[in-house]
RNA sequence: CGCGGGAUGGAGCAGCCAGGUAGCUCGUCAGGCUCAUAACCUGAAGGUCAGAGGUUCAAAUCCUCUUCCCGCAA
């Protein structure tokens, strides 16, 4: 099987990984240019480019993936595996492979559709989620589903460990495909667009906490949220509005706050207080210093006053 | 050189603007009290104030440079 691999998110490491040591080998990897990231603006690769290098893959990193249609259709390609690219594709890429386009999502579609689908399933309070695989047509995660793998959401589950998981699920769902592909034609099961929601992707101010909320709601949303956007609130320091991230895990407790409210309970713990009830918060870190235990940060916090 | 905050005993902070005794809340150790405790009381150890240079009679504090940490942004 003559693949192609479009891909930028670590979430597709695992099953690139796996295509390099089982087959079949990719062409090329597909990913987006070097960007600069990080507080010096220091251009850097995507973790997947570093590892085609490393096994010796042709990479191409298109400002738009159009840009280089000449050379992945000189390649030939059966198929082309796209997971987690971040970019829409145009049509002349759709039709490029012989046999078919598949995307790899991480969620049970139609549900989720969009970037942000491994948070939103930990927000929305699911028992489960997956990776569907499906075929790629115009509108965004809306083609014809081949197969769906589905894992339990733990309790202490943040969008970081889901993340993880759901990456190494992957492999098992395209290895499959991939198998009834090379006996035939995938199957195709049209997905009921009256169940489909999208997530747009999330942006850092997507992190702010509402604490009228219920605290039940706000918990999900710290552990869903966490490592990417994070979440954060506002304290007054000296005058001065500053951010306060707040990480997991927290515990709701049956306390009656005002919202927003910091407390302290008896054993010196942080309370925030919630819509409904209150949460205990154990880590946060304080904007221009690391992160800390919420004991400590109260601890300063009361001289700083 | 994108913008900004920070570095003070083991932890989190104040002190800096208006230079002159190393402070607070904890932790640790020892002892006391208590049926008991994350409680209370007494005492102790622990700091080249990130580093280098400069100004000054005198620098945590003022000036310059360096290193490291972090928030925003991307």
């Amino acid at each position: 099987m003559r693949l192609i691999f479009i891909a930028t998110g670590d979430i597709a490491l695992p099953s690139f990984r796996d295509l390099l040591e089982n087959g079949p080998r990719p062409l090329a990897l597909v990913t987006q240019p070097d960007k600069p990231v990080g507080r010096h603006q220091t251009l850097s690769p995507p973790a997947i480019k570093v590892a085609a290098l490393e096994a010796g893959i042709l990479v191409f990193q298109p400002e738009i993936i159009g840009d280089a249609l000449a050379d992945l259709q000189a390649l030939e390609p059966e198929l082309l595996v796209v997971m987690a690219y971040g970019q829409i594709l145009r049509k002349n890429i759709l039709t490029l492979a012989s046999k078919a386009i598949i995307n790899l999502h991480a969620s049970i579609l139609p549900k989720y559709r969009g970037a942000a689908c491994i948070q939103a399933a930990i927000d929305a309070g699911d028992a489960e989620t997956g990776i569907t695989a499906m075929h790629v047509v115009r509108e965004l995660d809306a083609g014809d589903i081949i197969s769906i793998k589905t894992l339990m959401i733990n309790a202490d589950e943040t969008g970081g460990t889901l993340h993880d998981r759901l990456a190494l699920l992957a492999p098992e769902v395209l290895g499959e495909v991939i198998e009834n592909l090379t006996k035939g034609a995938a199957v195709r099961v049209p997905q009921d667009a009256t169940l489909s929601s999208y997530i747009s992707k999330l942006e850092r101010e997507d992190g702010r906490l509402d604490w009228t909320q219920d605290a039940n709601t706000i918990e999900r949303r710290i552990r869903a949220y966490d490592p990417w956007p994070g979440t954060f609130t506002v304290v007054t320091d000296d005058g001065q509005e500053k951010r306060l991230k707040i990480f997991p895990p927290t515990e709701v407790v049956d306390q009656t706050l005002t919202s927003g409210e910091f407390a302290q309970s008896a054993d010196g713990k942080l309370l925030i207080g919630c819509g409904a009830q209150a949460l205990q918060v154990e880590w946060v870190q304080p904007e221009g210093g690391r992160r800390m235990k919420a004991e400590d940060y109260l601890r300063g916090r009361k001289r700083g006053k």
